[in-house]
DNA sequence: TCACTTCCATACCGAGGGTATGTAACTTTT
DNA sequence: AAAAGTTACATACCCTCGGTATGGAAGTGA
């Protein structure tokens, strides 16, 4: 191994960490995951992982914030491609559900992230990324004066049930529409007069 | 202790020690409750829980259900004093909303549950329970050939949502009102021609 | 009453999260 | 550039806790 400074030493070492942990708690899930694991595949020893993460959470936390950046990056290119703001908002929702089928998703930001981080730790990263991006689109298409926070995050749970329901088909892609439409069957609710109280 | 027959000894010991796993599951969380701890509560050792239970998530998974039963009772007579299916599902919404304001039901049922059981066997369980009632609620307000299971599923997640912002909202019981409004919004699309694909 | 089963306690094992300590690699100071 | 100090990582260890094995007490069927 040639000379490198400290810091490109520490970057390359935690780098290798977050991502033999994104692979391992997104195959067998947070608990079935062990640290020793996880720095084993990493290519070094426990103490390395515990010199660099306080505890096994906070490497989880470091995990699920990766997956976030993944997918509002790819929720955002793919919005981007369409002009029309409803068109960009219905693009988005298909974009994570195409997400979801992905098993490693699913087990890290949607079964273990609220068990691990707690629930509101959770929304707080997301509400950086995934549910800025969400938000963003709701605004676009609302009229009228309600509250795109809330609505948005009663939408956000329902992709998210989506995605799950979806990842359980027997055939995903070919459901995928079905889901989409009752998705923006949802969706169209954003548009209309308030129902009844 | 005076002679009690075996089935009575039984019943009663799983009974204080599913009463004591509520608790605690519900307080502290899956990971931070030990078996050794619901066993004192219960007034017992370990060894009695391991007796009754295979292992921790066993355990669990009768809280879980537990908990499944309360609620939906809860949903039944609530809805069943309204004659008029749409005010029967606004009302079932709103009484499920309020179920979340119970920091107990929180933790076992939204955050734990899908981390410890997995997802599906988790919906599996709310099939015969909440999602059972919801579905039924659904069923009745929707005229088109849509499929009330998808449906009822988002609709579900959108609530569950609600719920945990509800319950993160600092003064929830006055933020009631706008969240069931934004739920309505979501359940009025029921009714309503499919958007654009 | 005597075998048999069920219930529960006690004692123990092993895995794994976390810590303490030692050593090698880099950095800073003089 | 060499010593002093700091950072990166490995090794060895502790301790909690899930799970098991074993033993005895309470109940059951003959």
């Amino acid at each position: 191994m040639i000379r490198r400074t400290q810091a490109e030493r520490s970057d390359a070492t935690t780098s290798k960490l977050v991502a033999a942990a994104q692979q391992l708690f997104g195959r067998d899930g947070y608990a079935a995951t062990t640290i020793g694991a996880v720095a084993t595949v990493a290519g070094m020893t426990k103490g390395a992982a515990y010199h660099h993460f306080l505890n096994k959470a906070t490497l989880f936390r470091e995990v699920f914030i990766r997956e976030q950046e993944e997918i509002s990056a790819a929720l955002l290119s793919a919005a981007a491609q369409e002009p029309d703001p409803w068109a960009a908002l219905l693009r988005g929702c298909q974009t994570f559900l195409e997400h979801c089928l992905d098993p490693g998703f699913r087990q890290i930001v949607l079964l273990d992230g609220p068990a691990v981080l707690g629930w509101e730790a959770v929304r707080e990263i997301q509400r950086d990324h995934t549910l800025r991006v969400l938000t963003e689109g709701v605004r676009a298409v609302t009229a009228d004066g309600g509250d795109p926070g809330i609505r948005s995050q009663l939408i956000f749970g329902a992709l998210c049930e989506a995605g799950m329901l979806l990842a359980r088909s027997g055939d995903p892609r070919g459901d995928l529409p079905a889901v989409v439409t009752e998705a923006a069957r949802l969706l169209s609710s954003l548009s209309l007069e308030p129902h009844r109280t």
